[in-house]
RNA sequence: GCGGGGGUUGCCGAGCCAGGUCAAAGGCGACAGACUCAAGAUCUGUUCCCGUAGGGGUUCGCCGGUUCGAAUCCGGCCCUCCGCACCA
């Protein structure tokens, strides 16, 4: 068979006939969204699972009998494509090769794909170039997609509908200005993320709150960083690093002296931020400070163990708690003649004592403590790192602040930091610094700090009514996996304030500051419900500018009269009206399928948007997610150079193998690994099934069936009943299985025992209903079969037909079962045994014992002696309780059975697979065998 | 750090949520046999250990507990994978 050639007739004939392009109003409706892909490349096989998994689940509710919309649409918002644009535009080789890879992917003119490769220049042309290639790809794949409805997110009349969006959420107001503190490049002048810098994807770079405390100095403030504010109290003295340069800053009115470095960076976290003048750090060494608490003076002491490059590049000591400023001052202390070199006094040095401010369990004084028990003795040792997180956390989690903390004191230090914050920032001696938690550099080189954006625009998660709707959604709606339930409140919980809008990128401009761009997250978050427009948008021709307000909040939210808004708009009224029951009829979204990494950020602003703007009624209805997939134990990358594009599919595997695989070879939550032995192997499989399914294609069905067919036919449409429920239950692989590799070794023993001839016909029998429950996975050959069979319509539009129940037959099953026990036992006994046998006899239990089985087959191990007795069978009581004994030991489940006469019946099935001939309950008993025979389980006698 | 998974017999991977019928599905691999000139495909059987009668023994990351009984429930430990905000 040619599969390649099956699966292009039937994209075809489907594509022509509009197979999957559903209308309003014909019965119950289902909903499934898969979400978009962005399109800065072509799709790839990894991409291919969830799609092929949103396409298999859209096909069985098609069998289910729902009107099924399974929409598609292309992402183009953000700054990827701006990036690659801006490479190839730049002569960037490695983007270069990667495009042109690309691109002979679908493109077999090298010309053409260099005159391709220089329109990329533009980053709509890449967009629009893989999103045409994405719906081929999507088409290749046998995927019942409304092609109608497709639309991108750049595209002016998406914007219109995004910009309603943030209308929405501004009235509900959620939509918020701010500082916020970002990862930045001064030397490229943006934004940073994680792909952005060296290493950034294995070391994050997160952001450090540093709280920056000023001591009076001079004319203005020395300004120390900490991450430990409480231990303000205990401060002794501030380090400078001798080695550094320091500046003078005016910061708005104040003056503040901070590390060169430090200085830079304020640039960017603070608004008036000027530097007057910069001294070596000797300067100011010797000199004293006024802490902020008390106004004590404490004195300025050179430490080399000071970073410069590090939050203000000032430090204050408290060594008492501090394992690095404890250490400083012991090495001070020691070296007489570097304490000359600055000028220092000895004796005041020598008189600074370490000011324990916090009780703790376990320690006397924390930072000398812990600096003997490690051996440490000098502050350039690596483990004062260490010794610093230990302290760290035992105070953090079991340390009190004591009376020198004032109105502090007697509470715990993690209860108390964020107030002692507050406290130093309302004194006005107190503010924050952003420092980066590692030194990190952009892939370019150039140093990352954290900026603070004055003006960013933020949607605020933050609000109490708002995460409420959200938990109330969750609660409500379907999730497969389950756990993702828990998961998903979880996050909600978690959500905060978040950026909207970004500078750059290709998208929808923020409606109230042109200059900034919705970010491409919160452009995507209710567009599902614009699937369910964008066709008669488009086919009516209606003008970006016609899209307003009023018109949007009449279609999705039922405000406003048609009239009014026809009048505003200049839509004709059908139109409007159209428009409208298209929406209420497909919403809400069903069914959201798609890959857990969207679960905090996507999928929860999916949530968190409907609830804000939907009413009930029109919130998601479940989501349900697959795992990655990887190619040989390796993830699929461009890098690794082991990405199979979703173009070649059809011609290297052959389409309907791939649904197969993506089906069967893992469940859903699990990461799904595409081996190519596995692959082979599953081809044999499913070229089998194309075989049995093509040798009864001109058979007859059977005029009568034996008790052989009623099995096939038993386990047939049980599997189905229970496949069906599987599918239900979004257990696809467990349904394939059964319906495919179980069934499939019901029909090869069925064979066995039946013969060849027959089981063609038995096939012809089932196959109606056989290919329908396939066909959700392998519509291309199918819907081959379907129509070789004689039928007209399509198979991907049928209806399942209801499990024949009346063939469900489980005393035939378990009969077979029992023939195959003997024969087992049998065979064990011959192996064990070692033995050749030339005549094999078989003695089924005495009628007694069967009667004494069904009278204690439904009862407890307890009550089973008690029973037996009360049976009333003319045997002696020894002889009943040793049998009781022994059946409860072998925990055989009851069943009514003739054994004399199945084993009679199925003697030459026997005879035949043990290779020699067979005697039942023949009076012949030599070794007294008779006597072990149990009800099910007949004694076994070989010669 | 925060949050969520997972560790099963040569490998992959079910089962464990609703404890017993679990030596534990299915696939792959391996071995033996049938078919074939041969190979491949297909089919049959075997694949934890012991056993000359259908039996017994030891297994489901480690340690302990609950129970008549645990791969399955509970507690602790070790190892491992994934997500974490401006990135699509």
């Amino acid at each position: 068979m040619d599969f390649k050639e099956i699966e292009k007739k039937w994209q075809k004939r489907w594509q022509e006939a509009h197979a999957f392009e559903p209308d309003v109003g014909r019965g119950k409706k289902f909903f499934l969204t898969v979400p978009y892909p962005y399109m800065s490349g072509s799709l790839h096989i990894g991409h291919g699972r969830t799609f092929t998994i949103g396409d298999i689940i859209a096909r069985f509710k098609r069998l289910e009998g729902y009107n099924v919309l399974f929409p598609m649409a292309f992402h183009v918002t953000g700054t990827p494509v701006l990036a690659i644009a801006d490479a190839i535009r730049n002569g960037d080789e490695k983007v270069l090769t990667l495009y042109r890879d690309y691109l002979r992917i679908y493109e077999s003119d090298e010309k053409r794909v260099e005159e391709l490769l220089r329109s990329f220049v533009e980053p709509e042309n890449i967009a629009n170039y893989f999103a045409e290639k994405a719906i081929e790809d999507f088409l290749s794949m046998g995927y019942s997609i409304d092609w109608r409805r497709k639309f991108n997110t750049a595209e002016p009349i998406y914007n219109r509908f995004v910009e309603w969006q943030f209308k929405k959420l501004y009235e509900k107001g959620v939509i918020k200005k701010g500082k916020y503190p970002i990862t930045f490049s001064p030397v490229d002048g943006n934004p940073v993320g994680e792909d952005d810098i060296a290493d950034g994807d294995t070391d994050k770079v997160s952001i450090m709150e540093f709280t920056a405390i000023k001591f009076g100095y001079e004319d203005g403030y020395l300004v120390a960083a900490t991450l430990r504010p409480e231990t303000i109290f205990g401060v002794t003295n501030l380090w400078i690093n001798p080695e550094g340069e320091y500046c003078k800053v005016h910061v708005n009115d104040e003056i503040w002296y901070i590390s060169r470095e430090a200085a830079e960076k304020l640039k960017y976290q603070k608004e008036g931020v000027s530097v007057e003048k910069c001294v070596p750090g000797t300067y100011f060494i010797g000199k004293f400070a006024k802490e902020p608490v008390h106004g004590r003076e404490v004195p300025i002491l050179p430490a080399e163990f000071v970073d410069v490059d590090n939050a203000t590049g000032v430090v204050y000591s408290v060594p008492a708690h501090a394992p690095y400023d404890y250490q400083a001052l012991e090495d001070l202390k020691k070296d007489a003649a570097y304490m000359k070199k600055f000028n220092l006094s000895e004796e005041m040095v020598k008189k600074i004592e370490p000011i324990k401010i916090i009780d703790i369990k376990g320690y006397d004084m924390p930072a000398r403590d812990i600096c003997k028990k490690m051996g440490i003795t000098n502050q350039n040792d690596p483990r004062l790192e260490e010794a610093t997180q230990v302290i760290y956390k035992d105070e953090f989690y079991s340390g009190v602040l004591n009376e020198k903390c004032g109105e502090f004191a007697g509470i715990k230090i993690k209860e108390i930091k964020d107030e002692v914050k507050t406290w130093l920032k309302n004194m006005g001696r107190g503010d924050v610094f952003y420092e980066t938690s590692r030194k990190a550099v952009t892939r370019n080189g150039h140093k990352v700090i954290v900026a603070v954006l004055q003006e960013q625009w933020f949607i605020d998660y933050s609000q109490k009514w708002w995460k409420e709707l959200g938990h109330k959604a969750v609660e409500r709606m379907l999730f497969y996996p389950e756990k993702y339930r828990e998961m998903m409140h979880g996050i909600i919980d978690w959500l905060n304030r978040r950026p909207c809008a970004r500078k750059r990128g290709l998208g929808t401009r923020f409606p109230w500051n042109k200059e900034w761009i919705i970010e491409s997250l919160s452009d995507s978050t209710i567009y599902m419900a614009f699937y369910t427009v964008a066709h008669i948008i488009r086919g009516s021709n209606i003008k970006p500018e016609q899209l307003t307000e009023a018109l949007f909040d009449y279609v999705f939210l039922g405000i406003g009269t048609l009239e009014e808004v026809s009048e505003e708009t200049g839509i004709p009224i059908d139109v409007i009206e159209k428009m409208r029951s298209e929406f209420t009829y497909w919403y809400p979204n069903d069914q959201r399928h798609t890959a857990p990494a969207h679960m905090s950020n996507h999928l929860a602003f999916f949530i968190m948007h409907h609830t804000a703007i939907f009413p009930e009624e029109h919130w998601p209805g479940g989501i349900t997610l697959n795992g990655l997939m990887i190619r040989e134990g390796a993830k699929i990358s461009k890098s690794k150079g082991n990405v199979i594009p979703l173009a070649h599919i059809s011609s290297r595997y052959g389409v309907d193998l791939f649904r197969l695989y993506c089906a069967v070879a893992s469940d859903l939550d699990t990461v799904m690994d595409w081996k190519e032995s596995e692959v082979a192997s599953l081809r044999r499989r499913f070229e089998r099934l194309a075989t049995i399914l093509e040798e009864s294609l001109n058979s007859e069905t059977l005029a009568e069936k034996n008790h052989y067919d009623r099995w096939l036919l038993s386990r047939f449409y049980r599997r189905y009943s229970e496949s069906i429920e599987m599918f239900r239950g979004m257990r696809i692989r467990d349904a394939m299985l059964n319906m495919l590799f179980h069934f499939m070794n019901d029909l090869r023993y069925y064979e066995k025992h039946a013969g060849e001839e027959r089981r063609k016909k038995i096939v012809r029998e089932i196959m109606e209903d056989w290919l329908k429950i396939l066909t959700p996975v392998i519509p291309h050959l199918t819907e081959e079969f379907w129509h070789r069979l004689g039928h007209e319509s399509f198979i991907s539009l049928e209806t399942l037909s209801p499990p024949r129940e009346e063939y469900i037959d489980l005393q035939i099953e378990r009969e077979m079962e029992y023939v195959d026990n003997v024969i087992e036992d049998i065979r064990e006994i011959l192996e064990v045994a070692r033995l050749q046998p030339t005549k094999i006899y078989i003695y089924t239990a005495p009628d007694w014992m069967w009667k004494v089985f069904d009278a204690i087959k439904n009862a407890t191990p307890k009550d089973a002696m008690r029973l037996a007795m009360q049976s009333g069978v003319d045997v002696n009581k020894g002889e009943i309780a040793k049998f009781v004994k022994r059946m409860l030991k072998e925990k055989i489940q009851y069943i009514t059975l003739n054994e004399q006469k199945v084993l009679e019946r199925e003697k030459d099935v026997i005879e035949r697979e043990i290779g020699a001939k067979i005697e039942i309950n023949a009076e012949y008993d030599p070794k007294h065998k008779r006597s072990l025979a149990l009800p099910l389980k007949p004694a076994i006698y070989v010669e």
